[in-house]
RNA sequence: GGCGACGUGGCCAAGUGGCAAGGCAAGGGUCUGCAAAACCCUGAUCACGGGUUCAAAUCCCGUCGUCGCCUCCA
């Protein structure tokens, strides 16, 4: 297998550190809002990254964490807590905040089938962990404290920034934001205290004083619990290059010595047709709701996410979504034609491993798909080899089958009426019929085993 | 202002040195009383201008255009 290292900035093989097994983090959501589409093109890569590994018959221990704390409104380390800030808007306590939206998370991922990770590790259930981790740094001598919380000064680190490859001179130079007390531009926080005049909903004691943890600090802390302190392959959104996965290395550079993973992987952003940004903050963005309100399959947007090259920013459209619907759609009825599966062709199978193996390629994946289903195969054997896909490409198929809805009795009867006049060659009174059946929304279709009525989308 | 990415048929999108995947749409055809569905067939020389090379969509330079990050974001 190759995949694209965003550390190395290259395409290279993957060993697992372990034999047969591989330890994979995934930054999971900031549970304050629901989960829009851009945020869920990045689970559903590291789904398409999970299902590949195991295909190739990897154990896989897959962390996600659950940000619940700390993840302030700004970087610069002044914002608002966003979980506070959410409490405020939605009159729910912080943590009812965090328990409904992993709720509304964990639904979504279901909805685009979606495999569960291994262990759910929430930030507030380790807040023991980051404190020792910070005690690690700070005995490390990377640490300073200010009037507002404890910070990693990365200047004591030589090899800060290298994941984002970032330009501290340039960073300095076009310094947009506002450093506080801070040392440095690209100083953050480990541990924020709680402000003097007011209690937060969430706050724990910790050796420098009442407050929270900042919100790099939990990746590093729970990732070295449950995976050890260098494991294989660390994902997250392209965003966190350059701010959120560096910090996530400084800290574990500086406690352990090592870059915290083999492989940094990352999925690039999901852009609006109309260029309106989709993130969180704006309020108005679309989800897997949105998509099911509107009436379509949500797995069709897992079938337009897997057309296109995770390291590609795609943009998203409903004419490219209606695509996707619809190729799935007929996807879902060849594979159910197709009958009972026999056996796997091994050559088609080569062929995938080949594709998914060469840094998750799903686009040629899926056009082998067509080319397998439109093959001369025996159609057992076409199902068999379809479905092994299916495990990574993670459609259903192996459950779908057609919705079969009745049609009202007033038009199974216009059917019936019409069924008569074809058979007396009236075909005007037949054609007027269907017009009628069409009208009440039902798509009339003759097959050789007679009329078929389905409903119209 | 700093950094970076991208520009492939009507739309989406693979391919990154050796005859341009796939999906959706469109046109033609088979089937059908008609239609639908299904199936078959058809189309791009890769933003533009130079250069390197036996050979470039793929490498280099320039131009134009679009977009992202640097501020919350997956």
């Amino acid at each position: 297998m190759y995949f694209y290292d965003t550390y190395t900035r290259e395409k290279r093989e993957f060993v697992p550190l372990k034999p047969g097994e591989v330890g994979l983090y995934t930054c999971g959501p900031t549970v304050y809002n629901f989960a829009h589409l851009g945020n869920m093109r990045t689970y559903i890569f590291e789904d398409l990254l999970r299902r590949t590994l195991e295909f190739n018959g990897f154990q896989v221990k897959h962390v996600m964490n659950i940000t619940d704390v700390g993840h302030l409104t700004s970087d610069a380390d002044t914002g608002e807590d966003k979980m506070e800030k959410g409490s405020r808007r939605t009159g729910m306590t912080a943590w009812q905040i965090a328990d409904f939206y992993t709720a509304e998370f964990r639904k979504d991922m279901a909805r685009l089938n979606i495999v569960e990770p291994t262990i759910w590790s929430r930030a507030t259930d380790h807040i023991k962990e980051q404190i020792e981790f910070i005690r690690c740094i700070e005995a490390a001598g990377y640490t300073y404290q200010t009037s507002d919380g404890v910070y990693f000064d990365t200047s004591k680190l030589p090899t800060y920034g290298y994941l984002g490859r970032l330009d501290i001179e340039g960073l300095q130079a076009g310094m947009r934001i506002d450093m506080g007390e801070k040392h440095n531009p690209t100083d953050f926080a480990l541990w924020k205290f709680s402000p003097g005049d007011q209690k937060r909903q969430m706050e724990w004691e910790s050796p420098w004083g009442v407050g929270f943890p900042g919100w790099h600090i939990e990746c590093s802390a729970m990732s070295a619990k449950y995976l050890g302190s260098f494991f294989d392959i660390h994902c997250g959104g392209e965003d966190h290059i350059t701010v959120h996965h560096t910090n996530e290395i400084a800290q574990t550079e500086a406690c352990y010595g090592t870059r915290l993973a083999n492989f940094w992987m990352h999925a690039y952003f999901l852009q609006l047709d109309d260029s309106v940004r989709m993130s969180k903050s704006s309020g108005d963005f679309l989800r897997v709701e949105t998509l099911v309100e509107k009436g379509y399959d949500p797995l069709a947007y897992r079938m337009f996410c897997l057309n296109a090259s995770y390291r590609q920013k795609l943009n998203f459209s409903w004419e490219g979504l209606d695509a996707a619907a619809k190729s799935l759609d007929r996807l879902r009825a060849i594979s159910h034609e197709l009958g009972d599966p026999s056996v796997v062709d091994e050559d088609y199978l080569d062929r995938f491993s080949e594709m998914v193996d060469d840094d998750l390629n799903m686009p040629r994946a899926i056009a082998l798909v067509w080319e397998l289903v439109r093959s001369d195969l025996p159609e057992g054997v076409r199902k068999a080899t379809l479905l092994k896909f299916d495990t990574v490409l993670g459609f259903g198929l192996a459950d779908w089958k057609p919705s079969v809805e009745e049609a009202p009795a007033e038009v199974v009867a216009l059917l019936t009426q019409r069924q008569q006049a074809r058979a007396e060659k009236r075909w005007q009174d037949a054609d007027a019929l269907r017009d009628q059946i069409t009208a009440d929304g039902w798509e009339l279709m003759d097959t050789p085993e007679g009329p078929k009525l389905k409903p119209r989308k």
